[in-house]
DNA sequence: GTCTATATTTGGATAGAC
DNA sequence: GTCTATCCAAATATAGAC
């Protein structure tokens, strides 16, 4: 077995991922993701053989799989209201309170790679289905279960980007607090 | 008086403006800001002696006058109602129906200049104070008027980043569809 | 005002010692 | 697995001819 890594996979990940969420793909250099990560340009190379492509590459299946973290309440809580409350703190968390973009957002600039934004788009998909299942469940019709996450997606990604732009996290928080009316809540609805 | 300019003012910044939008500041090489605008270069260094960062501060300035215009009518117009509608017009001509990105979104990623993000959100206080005037004009209270133009912000940034993520503009027609609705509709206002 | 040519710096990537 | 050193390409910027 050779040597322990300095920094564990996970822990490098997250450090990566921060920087492409803030800097954009093409804003992201090896030199700031080399900062960020505590490992010079080189040691980043050995874990990641492809380089800059497969660092996003693996920050996108990183954020997938914490997104598949954030959606599980929409399917493992009995309660829709609870479920949605629940799934909303999980972005909070996330997004770190409004303070870090999404990469929805940051990766999908031209510049980055297709194959991440194809996976962007995927990401994007799978989350607006599992918003419009909980909606469903809440009692909405299927079309209006569509709309309510079409519409819960834009008012997230639009309070990050207001959000940053008057760096105030304020707009990103109430549209968390009010992720649970717009999915599940008004008239057309029984939650 | 020297040779004319081989493409105009006007035209150079609306080339310009469009490779920013698309790609972010750190994204927008000279290169493609070169071929965007068919000039070479050092011909852009001889429009702007100071580079990229001038080049990018006069794309603001140039946003700048282009919202003045589509702001115009939140004053000029009588009717409230008609008003927003022509507002949401010029809105969705600006975004070229949800395909380009907004400067406020693109060019407020780390790396961009700070003057430069400074001059972003200005623009967002500056759009933001004008729908709230209407909203106000319409009959809201000062502070529904307020969330009014905030709701409509967020709708109008997070809509395109959602119709460039599944590339598909579809959300954010919708979201100027609304737009009426959003800034003067509904209950609590005479709109 | 635009061009070709060139300088300088930064970014992406590799080789090989430890 | 990480490091120093190095290579190559791309990006920013400048000089000077036309």
């Amino acid at each position: 077995m050779g040597r322990a890594p300095s920094i564990e996979d996970e822990a490098l990940l997250k450090q990566l991922t921060e920087v492409f969420r803030r800097s954009g793909y093409e804003g992201a250099s090896l030199t700031a993701l080399s900062s960020a990560s505590g490992l010079h340009r080189a040691s980043l190379y050995h874990r990641f053989p492809n380089g800059k492509p497969a660092m996003a590459a693996a920050v996108m299946a990183s954020v997938e799989q914490i997104f598949s973290d954030i959606l599980d309440p929409l399917m493992s809580e009995d309660d829709p209201s609870t479920a949605v409350a629940e799934m909303a703190r999980r972005v909070g968390a996330f997004y770190d309170d409004g303070r870090l973009a999404c990469v929805l957002d940051t990766m999908t600039l031209r510049g980055a790679p297709d194959d991440i934004r194809a996976r962007a788009t995927h990401l994007a998909t799978t989350w607006l289905t599992a918003m419009a299942e909980i909606a469903r469940r809440a009692g909405a019709s299927e079309e209006d279960a569509a709309r309510r996450a079409r519409t819960a997606l834009v008012l997230i990604e639009g309070s990050l980007v207001v959000a940053r732009v008057l760096d105030d996290p304020a707009e990103f928080r109430l549209a968390l607090a009010e992720l649970p009316q717009t999915l599940i809540g008004g008239p057309g609805n029984a939650g």
